[in-house]
Formats: C-alpha cells, sequence, structure tokens
DNA sequence: AACAACCACAACCGCTTCACA
DNA sequence: TTGTGAAGCGGTTGTGGTTGT
C-alpha cells in the first residue's frame, strides 16, 4: 500500500454545481473560516442538502443519490472559490468604464495591491480585477507608453512622417496600427476601441506624478517603517485627495507644495 | 471540418502575515 | 519569545471557448 493510497485525495480543477451548493450550504450554515474542516465536515451535508435543494435542481445535475458527497477539496480551495465565486454580492460581468478607470488609477497609485484595489470596489474581487488588469488593462497601458515612446521618437523623425502620426493621433485612426501592415481592419477597431477609454487621464495622471511626491516615496523615507496603518492612512487620505481631481489636472508646485487645480 | 493560436477567466501554488497557545 | 496553523495575498498555470487559417 503506497502513500498516496493513505493519504486522502485533495480534488482539484473546476468546480462543479454541485460542489459550489455543497459549499454553499456549509458556509451558510457554518459561516465563514475554518475552511481546513469544511472537506472533514461537508460530507454530513447530504441529508441538508436532499432535504432543502428541489428536486429539479438534483435532477439537472444528475446527482446520484447513494453517492456520498463530501468536498474533497482543500481549504484553500473553499476558502477561494467562495470568497470569488459563491460569496454573496459579487457583481459579475464587464466592468464598467468607472470601475476601470479606478482600477488603472489606483493600480497606478498602488501597484499591484489588487486587495486594496478591489476593495474599493463593491462586488469584485482581488481575483478577478488581477485578472482583469492582465488581459484588458495592462495591455492599453502598454500601448499607451508604446505610444509615448513613439510619439518621442517621432521628434527626432523627418517632419513629413510625424506630421503624419500627429494627423492620425487628433484623428480617428491610431498611427502605431494604420502603419501595421499586419493590421486587419476588424483588429483595428478591435484596438482602437481598446486604446481610447483611460488614456487621456493616464497621460494626466502622468503630468500630475511628475510633481506630486508618491506615497511609495514616503514610506521609503522610512517614516512608518514598522507600522502599517499609518501608511494605510496615508494612502487612504492620499487617494480621497486624488479622487478630488479626478478629471482635473492638478499642479502641486515642487518647492512649495502648493496644489492648484488647472 | 480540422487544427492552431489566442483570449479570458478560474484555480492553484508558494510565500507572507496574523492570531493564539 | 517562539512555534504552529489558518488566512491572506500576488504570481502563475490550467482550462475552455472563440477566432482565424
Amino acid at each position: 500500500m503506497g502513500d498516496e493510497e493513505l493519504k486522502p485525495r485533495i480534488k482539484k480543477g473546476l468546480w462543479k454545481p454541485e460542489e459550489d451548493l455543497i459549499l454553499k450550504t456549509y458556509v451558510e450554515t457554518h459561516g465563514e473560516g475554518n475552511w481546513a474542516t469544511v472537506s472533514a465536515k461537508s460530507g454530513k451535508y447530504q441529508s441538508h442538502y436532499l432535504q432543502n435543494i428541489a428536486y429539479d435542481m438534483i435532477t439537472s445535475y444528475v446527482l446520484p443519490i447513494s453517492i456520498a458527497f463530501s468536498l474533497m477539496r482543500g481549504g484553500k480551495s473553499c476558502r477561494l472559490r467562495w470568497k470569488n465565486y459563491l460569496r454573496p454580492n459579487i457583481k459579475r460581468g464587464g466592468m464598467t468604464e468607472e470601475e476601470e478607470d479606478l482600477i488603472i488609477r489606483m493600480h497606478k497609485l498602488l501597484g499591484n495591491r489588487w486587495s486594496l484595489i478591489a476593495g474599493r470596489l463593491p462586488g469584485r474581487t482581488d481575483n478577478e480585477v488581477k485578472n482583469y488588469w492582465n488581459t484588458h488593462l495592462n495591455k492599453r497601458c502598454l500601448h499607451g507608453k508604446r505610444k509615448n515612446m513613439e510619439s518621442s521618437n517621432h521628434q527626432k523623425e523627418d517632419s513629413s512622417s510625424s506630421k503624419q502620426r500627429r494627423h492620425c493621433q487628433l484623428g480617428n485612426s491610431n498611427p502605431l496600427l494604420s502603419t501595421d501592415p499586419l493590421s486587419t481592419p476588424k483588429e483595428m477597431d478591435r484596438k482602437k476601441e481598446e486604446s481610447s477609454v483611460s488614456e487621456t487621464w493616464i497621460e494626466k495622471a502622468q503630468t500630475v506624478n511628475y510633481y506630486i511626491e508618491s506615497p511609495i516615496n514616503v514610506m521609503n523615507n522610512a517614516t512608518f517603517v514598522n507600522d502599517d496603518e499609518p501608511i494605510t492612512a496615508y494612502f487612504d487620505s492620499f487617494l480621497w485627495y486624488e479622487s478630488l481631481f479626478v478629471g482635473n489636472d492638478v499642479e502641486i508646485h515642487s518647492e512649495t507644495g502648493v496644489e492648484s487645480v488647472i
């Protein structure tokens, strides 16, 4: 008999609807926490489950009643599944423009602090924000940076090509895409749509950050080395302050520290 | 129709932090 | 003060669907 047979098998991979129901039932009864015990305890919810779930739901999930289905999942897996998918008030579906802008602004301020960012988006999870950033916004921001680099390089180019590119930037076509022979019209439309939303404020933020000392720099000055609370408070006040100027150009004088809305 | 490439999202893994005995 | 287990977090990988060839 090998070790593998002695260990309880922890199931991995995508969750099935019946597993979701078991976990949901467990958490609704016991509350969140003690995730390590979910796997052991959830088996007894078979009877509870069968009493409370409508028969048509059971049949639709093709559950053989004779099978005792305790959750053979690790505590971490259960916790994540609950937190990211089953928890009440989880908002599903695409991000709104406001949410996108908030994510980008927060990411610029906080970096990859996904839980902090998600904390300011009701109904959104850190995993969702992180995935959304990696699949949508990161590309868009990189694309914006490339665009900026291109435009700075263009200053060294001959006047005709730079004039053409400037025309593209001001008009309804993208200079990078329009000069890319591999881009299809459909792809160009898609990329154009992606790049249109938040680049304006990104450029503004880059300008603003030139004047405002980053909170991270303050941290690096070891003002609050051993105590997170002041840092958090500082972030909060900074974000609150920053939020006042959304959509505005803010200038803070580098020496006097006096801010003014342009 | 078949296959490959790509994309979006769910889930896992490893590390850190926290709480408590 | 230290050890230990639980929870939290961010990076990475896996999976399934879609699109292009």
